[in-house]
DNA sequence: TGACACTCTGTTGTATGCAAGTTAGGTTGT
DNA sequence: ACAACCTAACTTGCATACAACAGAGTGTCA
């Protein structure tokens, strides 16, 4: 029987600063295991320095948002979302985003804005430099700030698990790679700011929900390509 | 202490069919155990003729949706939503139903609407007798077939989630009694099913958000008497 | 040669033991 | 009477032992 990898980093052993169910998340988000790759408990207990107990436990955990499958007394596996459920998520997104904007119109008023104007800005400046990799993480920015904005927590706490699920970070890197998309995307950002800043919820969750409409469509034509192509395989 | 004429049965002790986590989650949901009141391991292991490990995991689960408190090494307790929470748990429960009723709108064709449909006419004949019990049961399937309607996986699991989070049935058993509730309500319903009926999606999901904070506002000031009569103490 | 049964290893599921922390209540000293 | 302290019981957190099951590979028999 072969190890899933090679040990990680003998030296992280050291002391857990952060909870043992994120950075297994992390593990697992990262496509440091790929979809499908086993997590054998033992194999992790040994990893972090742990006993299986706390390991089965973040694992029942990752389970549930759906990143893990724990096939009863066979395994546990990095789960790979359908397409189908990409759909699904990316539509749940809109809806959620969409609710954030709206309420970010009504309620917001000073300093939430202030953050979104300068992302703005700097989102600019990305496209203008054709920083891509920048530009990807203020989109990201973007998006936490305007769920941050609604001043809603059980909404940001659905919306993150949601994200986890979508395995998000994995996806939105093919998607600025699209030829013009960038340009585009930088325009309904700079609409949806202006909505909220004229008050008006009803513009700003319709044009939220068009972005993220927008946004999902040039990651499912990626994800198309990539299979087309057999990306998979190359890793 | 047993019987000697009953020869022993080991699995008759327990018929536990169900999972143990759906169990002890109907435990908090019901009310048998009030918010604030501790669920101490051992007891519940005992009760439940199981060892501490799988009520452990059950209730780190329930702690992951938000039913049950974990003070570390002090106890586990019933928790109780603040106001605050439920506002924003309605808010998140409009825009999902929301989002639910303009893809019924714009996907369902069929049987699915005839669920409605008649949802809706055992609806009006409950509210002709005056059966408030009954007319509850009836908008919990309601929204259950509408949510069913939006054919979308990812979003029924984050809705039940929400439900169990708001332990919604404790709530809207005090909303029904509320005096010309249910006329509104089932006129509300009416309109909803008339607009996915007319593939309106955009009336569709207004009216359903309408409906979802004309039921929150009930809630709360059902809520609110209740704190003021200081319900809680009586039971 | 092919199919069937079997063993053997690996993995999870559960029970239990022990350590560490918290809390409540009693005790003691002022 | 009151406050501080101390102790004892109860709870969780983690580690470990053991049992049950799945799956692959092997050996055997027709």
């Amino acid at each position: 029987m072969q190890q899933p990898t090679e040990a990680l980093r003998p030296d992280d052993v050291t002391v857990d600063e952060t909870p043992l169910l994120d950075r297994l998340r992390k593990l697992v988000l990262s496509g440091e295991f790929p979809p499908g790759a086993p997590l054998p408990e033992l194999f992790l207990a040994q990893e972090f320095n742990v006993s299986r107990t706390p390991i089965r436990e973040a694992l029942k955990q990752l389970e549930n948002e759906g990143l893990v499958e724990i096939r009863p007394r066979v395994g546990t596996f990095v789960r790979q979302p359908t397409r189908r459920e990409i759909v699904e998520l990316f539509e749940l997104k809109g809806g959620l985003e969409g609710l954030a904007a709206g309420l970010f119109a009504r309620r917001s008023s000073g300093p939430e804005l202030d953050v979104l104007r300068r992302n703005v800005e700097a989102s600019a400046a990305a496209v203008r430099r054709g920083d891509r990799t920048r530009y990807a993480a203020l989109v990201h920015e973007f998006h936490n700030a305007l769920i941050a904005g609604a001043d809603n927590r059980k909404l940001s706490e659905h919306y993150e698990r949601l994200m986890n699920q979508l395995a998000y970070h994995r996806l939105v890197l093919k998607s600025v790679d699209q030829p013009g998309r960038l340009g585009f995307s930088l325009k309904e950002h700079e609409s949806i700011v202006a909505a909220i800043e004229a008050r008006d919820h009803v513009s700003a969750e319709f044009t939220m929900r068009q972005h993220v409409e927008a946004s999902s469509a040039t990651v499912l034509r990626a994800l198309a390509i990539e299979v087309a192509t057999d990306v998979t395989t190359a890793s």
